[in-house]
DNA sequence: TAGTGGTCTAGACCACGAG
DNA sequence: TCGTGGTCTAGACCACTAA
């Protein structure tokens, strides 16, 4: 890659910014990993300290950087505390919020709906996973979710029986199979709770619950995960912040 | 105000961004107004260009102020573009977001309940303006909602009936009683229609709604709106990104 | 102590908007 | 043409971390 600095052309700090993104989904740099100094890019490409600095900053107001003054820059990583401030929204009535524990259902192989297909651009006829799980909240049970993954992208999971995943899959995606959620889409919904849902959760069947549609996405803006949860809001809520 | 550098003291930066604020929370610059250069205020408070610079930068990535290229730095205003792309978030089912026209149903005042006065912190047995409107999308009635303001500043509101109120509240709100919403916090549940609901809507009693209760700040952080939203998310859904 | 990011400065030139 | 914000540079010093 080289960088050009012509007039009229894209910022130098921009290109850097694409460059270093770049560096990162392709893998170069592992999430956890540590990246050239300021210093040491700005020599590698030929630009002053200060217009690396600048892309690198965009980089981590966006999440895919993160600094640690004294040591280094670092490929931002999945760990418990991303997963609930920026992955997880429900808080309970007093406004704590808690990461909930999960028992998986079921993580099985089948044919992606035709939904499935067109969220996850896959080509007609792919394999998804399917994993079904029950999250409990205050030690209730107050979430149902089912995960609809791109079997190809994600090894044997869903192959052999796993027993329990673990609860931040964000994490597990990021380990395990080199995929990292970046962002996601959430469509909310009311629904009636079906039979299956009323008897999960120990409600009557109609109940009001809140259904979360979420489709995240890496940092390519490729889609690799559906996920619908279906709440009982009777004792907790989703929290939003709007700026 | 006097700029201390200090060792270790707070940086220069982070001390012009609250000056900044100061002015603009006080009233001295209001919203739409034109603040001074960056070399004015660079001048004026004896730094280089540089450090007002990122602290403007900072200012404008809160959406405070608002930067034109060749014309200068602004305080952020309440238009139709911010109230859509910042403070609603209900979209159709093809995806594309429109504000919905609100006819107004009732705007009164009356004495604040309990939890009003709690959660906008009043002094006890306060007055506040209650707003009650119905909101239609794609000519459907989707949203009721039911608002309550301090009636203290909000300066005649609700004293007389006022016929159909502007469909964009936060832009009545800042150039009629120079109050700016800068944020808000939402908590979203799924509850069932009422009587009331249902025959605003054309829904059957019963029907699962989105709940959404909207506290509003200023910029300095006073809660000044409280705002319930119900909404037949049927053919609709609430729309929010995860970063 | 050496190396990293964090703050601050001073000055150059570019791109845009208004008169 | 002038003044604004936007980009880029070069270099100083501070604060933090690890060896």
């Amino acid at each position: 890659m080289v960088l050009s600095i012509a007039k009229g052309s894209i910022p130098l700090y921009m290109q850097i910014k694409d460059l270093l993104v770049a560096r990162v989904t392709e893998g170069e740099w592992a999430p956890g990993d540590i990246i050239p100094s300021e210093m040491q890019l700005a020599r590698e490409l030929n630009v002053s300290q200060g217009t690396v600095r600048k892309a690198i900053t965009e980089l981590v107001e966006n999440n895919v950087l993160v600094r640690r003054q004294g040591r280094g820059t670092f490929v931002a990583a999945h760990d418990g505390d991303r997963a609930l401030f920026h992955f997880f929204h429900i808080v309970n009535d007093s406004g704590t919020k808690i990461l909930p524990e999960s028992k998986t259902l079921s993580c099985r192989r089948k044919r992606a709906s035709r939904q499935e297909v067109s969220k996850l651009k896959l080509p007609y006829g792919a394999q998804v996973v399917c994993i079904e799980r029950i999250r409990k909240l205050d030690d209730q049970p107050i979430i149902i979710e089912t995960i609809i993954l791109p079997a190809e992208s994600f090894g044997d999971l869903g192959k052999r029986q796993a027993g329990n995943l673990p609860n931040t899959l964000y994490e597990l995606y990021e380990t395990q199979f080199g995929i990292t959620i970046h962002r996601a889409e959430e469509q909310l919904r009311a629904v009636a709770a079906t039979d299956r849902d009323a008897s999960l959760l120990g409600l009557d069947a109609g109940t009001p619950l809140l259904e979360i549609e979420r489709t995240a996405l890496t940092l390519g803006g490729t889609p690799v995960e559906l996920r619908t949860s279906r709440c009982n809001t009777s004792r907790h809520y989703y929290q939003n912040t709007v700026l």
